[in-house]
DNA sequence: TTGTACGCGTTATCAT
DNA sequence: ATGATAACGCGTACAA
């Protein structure tokens, strides 16, 4: 409430009687004598000194902040890396700035154009629709490291932390195939984004693996949350009302289905088998529980924040990638038994 | 990648063979005479000149920037508070910084102090554990606006936005009794933080309006997630087998009830009906769907964006508080019906 | 050991 | 209309 100036270091030296050089040097722990560091500290404890950050970071050139950047901070799997990014940053001593794109490409570009303000020593992001010519140009001119979450390029000179959809794809069917499961549904998110497009030839690739052909009555595409993989169900079910197992592209779509299937009377998994992915929290809540492909966001919000820390305490460096394994966690959607 | 330096507005001079001054006008729209407006725009384009926001920040003392600061992101309470915010203020042209406590009284009053830094305009902080006189101190030394999120001590000087969790039990009570409920027991979390406390309160208040006793088999206290719920209501049923509703202090503890009911074969809502609190997303997930008491999480958290905004563009002014009103969303854990 | 003076990049005041 | 110059608050090379 108090609009009170604070006081400098130049409140502390006249206080003390000594020059704002001094004050400095005994802030920063810089070999003094003894007296003069007495008279300093007392001086900077009567006024309550505290250092402004900001001259600090004009004069330093770092602002010991990091930014993160989604698309949609509702969504879980983007909650998984918050969480793990956000003490990986404050545990070395950095403040943690959230931006949401809406999944707007547009907003993206604003925000690695927003870099050259240097409001931030660093950025992590994760784009929806991919890495652009845009996005690299606007990551080239950036003057500040970024760390991209999700496929780039090839040859693109950014730290890059991926899964491999495909593999997680491939798990699944796998599993559903080992259950007996052969009329294989595919409820996906749009196709113009990274993993809808990437969970789409997966999809394919990992049924004619299994020796089973592609039908395109039962795959379905809506957007990534909730009541669109509700509708996709549906429809998908309208279609093709022998299918036997649901694999969704996320953990929210596969929960509409969950809605839609049990609404339609439909057993899960006796009926319908259905695997989510991303194994968010949601998993283990919905009923009954989610098998789900997990792309391990937590190792991937983690990994990314120690990439940018390592690239903002050492400087330049060959760009790394990073790949995260996928893993299936199986719980009732498809094997009708909870574990533990 | 590149670490080449940035122009400057001396940069821009130069090549423009004007002043810095010149510049900085024409980059603020000041009146200046066309062809000096030509000649810096056009060096400032070709330049690809960017301000530099400290310097800017420094220099107009506001760093255009905002901290939300709560106990924990992975709480869906809070997630749905950081939703609102983040466009309020994005709009309003304020980065957000995000600031997680762990619901650590000392981290808590860390952030306070740390306003003295300058490195934000205003602060919007949820203490889990109350307001101390520790607080109220840190932000009257902060020189910068607070907005609490909960509720505060008669007459602290501060924005706030609180919500009343007594009437929110007493809601949920009332539904319960009007379902024909008279064994109703409550599974609190730690009664030292704030809502905790209020909730214990509140439900010796309602049993009484309803001429129902007060039972302490009937209570039982554990952590706010959801094995401490499991936990509690495991401990529970042993103690009252005959119990025949469960109130939960939040929707996390609720979830874990209703893992612990499942395995003990007790029908909800046949057997125990169950109430959740806070109606996060996870309740219309949940299995049989949680009716909870919703306490406006998301109204909560754009009311507070709201009330700082108008603190830092009005400045000084009487402190307000906003009460958010709470309400009953009904779903299958209490009536057998899902909602639609 | 200490003080003076300059630079970090902007904005704003005051002459001209 | 424009330019020189002084802040904003801090850190440090250099001189004393």
């Amino acid at each position: 409430m108090s609009v009170a100036e604070g006081p400098t270091i130049n409140t502390i030296a006249e206080r003390a009687g000594v020059s704002i050089a001094s004050v400095s040097r005994v802030l920063n722990g810089l070999p003094t004598r003894e007296e003069t560091v007495r008279r300093v500290l007392r001086a900077a404890e009567d006024l309550g000194y505290v250092p402004n950050s900001v001259a600090r970071s004009l004069r330093n050139r770092r602002t010991d902040q990091v930014a993160f950047a989604m698309a949609d901070i509702g969504n879980p799997v983007y909650l998984a890396m918050v969480r793990e990014i956000q003490p990986v940053l404050k545990a070395a001593g950095y403040r943690l700035l959230l931006h949401s794109t809406d999944a707007d490409v547009a907003d993206e570009l604003d925000v690695l154009r927003g870099l050259r303000e240097r409001y931030v020593d660093g950025l992590i992001m994760s784009p929806l629709r991919g890495v652009t010519e845009d996005h690299v140009a606007a990551i080239a001119a950036a003057r500040a490291p970024v760390v991209v979450i999700g496929s780039v390029p090839e040859g693109t000179p950014v730290d890059n932390v991926r899964t491999d959809s495909r593999t997680g794809v491939r798990l699944a069917l796998d599993h559903l195939h080992a259950l007996g499961r052969r009329r294989i549904g595919f409820l996906n998110g749009p196709l113009d984004t990274v993993p809808g497009g990437a969970r789409a030839a997966a999809y394919r690739e990992a049924l004619d693996a299994l020796g089973l052909p592609y039908d395109g009555d039962l795959v379905e595409v809506g957007d990534f949350y909730r009541q669109d993989g509700a509708r996709a169900a549906r429809a998908l079910l309208g279609r093709a009302p022998d299918v036997d197992a649901l694999m969704c592209a996320n953990d929210l779509i596969a929960l509409g289905a969950l809605d839609v299937l049990r609404r339609a009377g439909r057993e899960v998994p006796g009926d319908v088998a259905v695997v989510g992915m991303d194994d968010t929290d949601l998993a283990s809540v919905a009923w009954p529980t989610l098998t789900s492909v997990s792309l391990g966001s937590a190792e991937r919000g983690r990994a990314a924040a120690r990439l940018l820390l390592d690239r903002l305490e050492n400087g330049p460096r060959e760009p790394r990638v990073v790949v995260v394994e996928p893993s299936l966690t199986v719980r009732a959607s498809t094997t009708g038994v909870d574990p533990e």
